[in-house]
DNA sequence: CCCCTTCGGTTCGTTGGCGAACAGACATCC
DNA sequence: GGATGTCTGTTCGCCAACGAACCGAAGGGG
C-alpha cells in the first residue's frame, strides 16, 4: 500500500513529465500501463476551450495543473459556470459512459498543462479496465453533486458569497495567493453583470479579505474569505473529500 | 429486436405488475433474471421522503408511476429542486458508484408507485452484470446534464419562465392534465417564495395557458406554455431523449 | 351546521441586482 | 512620451423579487 503510493506520487507521463493528476494517479498499476501510451502532453494556456456543447469531443483532458470551468450558454448570449475542474478530476465526463458529447463549453480559467487521449482509444482501454471505468464514473457522480450544489446557490445565495465561493474553489486548485481572473470574467462565470462583480469584490476588498490588482484577485485572509462565503463552498470541499482536493 | 421490445413491455415484478420503468426494461433479459428476485413492490404517496442528506441510502428505487424530486436544503431552511426523476431513471444514484449517500433530499412529488431494492444487493447485482452497470453510470451523466441545465436556469432565467419549464417537466412524467401541487410547494421546489409563485401562476392563468385550482394546477394549453417557458425545458428534453421520455 | 385548517389572491414597502454609462488607472506598443 | 486598449471603480434609474401581512374561498371534521 505504501509502496504503492510512492509509486504513485513518483508515476511519469510519455512525455517525462510528472503527473500530477489525482485520477490517473488513482489508476491500479497494470491499468496504467493500458493507458499510458496513448496519453499525449499538452500545454493548456487561458481560455483555451476543450469542448463546445453539441460537438464531438475529440480528446479527454486530465489537467496537471490549472483550471477548467464548465460553462452552460444560453441564446441569449449569457453564461454561467455549472462546476470546476482542476487535477481531482477528468474532462469530457460523456466519454466515461460511451457518450460523445454534452452541453457545456469546457474552458480553461488558470493556465496550466495535462494530459489528453483519443476518446477513441480511452473507450477501448475502458473496455479492459474496469477499475478506470469506475473511478471515472464516481468522477461522474461527484461532479454531479458539485453541480447540484452550485444549482442551489446560484438561486439561494447572494453575488457576495458567491463570489467569495468562487475565489475560494479557485485558490484550492492554485498553488498561488495569485488568481488571474478579471471581472468581466468572474461576471460570465457567476451569470452575472460586471458592475455587480466589482461592486461585491470592491466589499471584500474594504474587509481585507482580497485585493483588486489589474486583471488579477490578491487572497489576503483565507479565513475572513471562507467566513464571507456561503455554506456551499463547505459542502462542495466535502464532495471533494476523497479525490485529493485539499 | 422487435422481440426484445415486446418481451420488455410485459416484463413483470415479482409481485406480478407490469414495469414500466425505462432502465429496468432496458436491462438485457438474462441480467433482469438476477435482479428481478432482489426487487420489492412499493407504494409512494405524496411527500414521502426516500433519502436524506448525509445519511445512509438503504434501497434504489425506480418508480413506475409517479414523480420524484432532487432537493437542496440550506441550513436556514430553505430548499431548491436540482433534479426530478420519473420512471425514465433511478433514485439513490450513489448507490450505482459504490457510494451510500448523497447529498440531497427525495421526495416524492407526485403519487405513485415503483420497486425497490436493497444496497447491498444491488451491489451485488452489480458486479454480475456490467450492462446494468453502464446503463445506470449513463443515468448518473444525463441527471448531471439536467442539473447542469437547471443550475444556469436559476441564475439566468425568471420565474415566470421557470415555472412554465416546471410545469411541462411535470406534465412530461405523468398522464393528466391535473398536476396535484400547492404554489406553496412549488416555491420550495422553485426556491422561492410563495407570492412571487402565485404572481406568475396568475399570469399564465390570465394568458389561458394554465388554470389554478386549489392544490392543482390544471394544464390548459401545452404548447402556450412551451413558448413561455425558457430554452432550459426544450435542453432538458433533449438530453432525456434516449430514456423514453416523450 | 359551524369551526378550523389549508390555500390562493393580493397588497405594500424594501431591496438586491441589472443595464447603461462614464471616469480614472494601468499596461503595452509604437 | 503619447496613443490606444483594457480593466476597475462608481454612479444612477429601473425593475424583478422578496418578506410580511391580510383577506377570502374552499374543504374537512365534529
Amino acid at each position: 500500500m505504501e509502496r504503492q503510493k510512492i509509486h504513485n506520487s513518483t508515476r511519469t507521463a510519455p512525455s517525462g513529465g510528472a503527473i500530477k493528476n489525482v485520477v490517473l494517479l488513482n489508476i491500479p498499476a497494470k491499468d496504467f500501463s493500458l493507458i499510458r501510451p496513448h496519453l499525449e502532453a499538452i500545454d493548456l494556456p487561458p481560455q483555451l476551450i476543450l469542448d463546445e456543447p453539441g460537438e464531438n469531443i475529440e480528446y479527454a483532458h486530465f489537467l496537471n495543473e490549472g483550471l477548467a470551468s464548465l460553462v452552460v450558454l444560453t441564446s441569449d448570449g449569457r453564461s454561467v459556470e455549472v462546476a470546476i475542474v482542476g487535477k481531482e478530476g477528468m474532462v469530457g465526463t460523456p466519454l466515461a459512459v460511451g457518450l460523445d458529447r454534452g452541453p457545456y463549453r469546457t474552458i480553461m480559467q488558470i493556465a496550466g498543462s495535462g494530459l489528453r487521449i483519443k476518446s477513441r482509444l480511452l473507450e477501448q482501454t475502458l473496455q479492459h479496465s474496469p477499475e478506470l471505468r469506475l473511478i471515472l464514473n464516481r468522477f461522474v457522480l461527484i461532479q454531479g453533486l458539485q453541480i447540484a450544489q452550485i444549482a442551489a446557490c446560484n438561486r439561494l445565495h447572494e453575488i457576495e458569497q458567491r463570489l467569495a465561493r468562487w475565489l475560494l474553489m479557485c485558490q484550492d486548485r492554485v498553488e498561488s495567493d495569485l488568481l488571474p481572473v478579471t471581472h468581466e470574467f468572474l461576471a460570465q462565470m457567476l451569470g452575472t453583470g460586471r458592475p455587480s462583480v466589482s461592486l461585491a469584490a470592491g466589499i471584500l476588498q474594504r474587509a481585507s479579505m482580497i485585493e483588486n490588482l489589474r486583471g488579477t484577485v490578491k487572497i489576503l485572509n483565507r479565513k475572513k474569505l471562507e467566513e464571507a462565503a456561503c455554506e456551499c463552498y463547505r459542502a462542495i470541499q466535502h464532495f471533494n473529500g476523497g479525490l485529493g482536493i485539499r
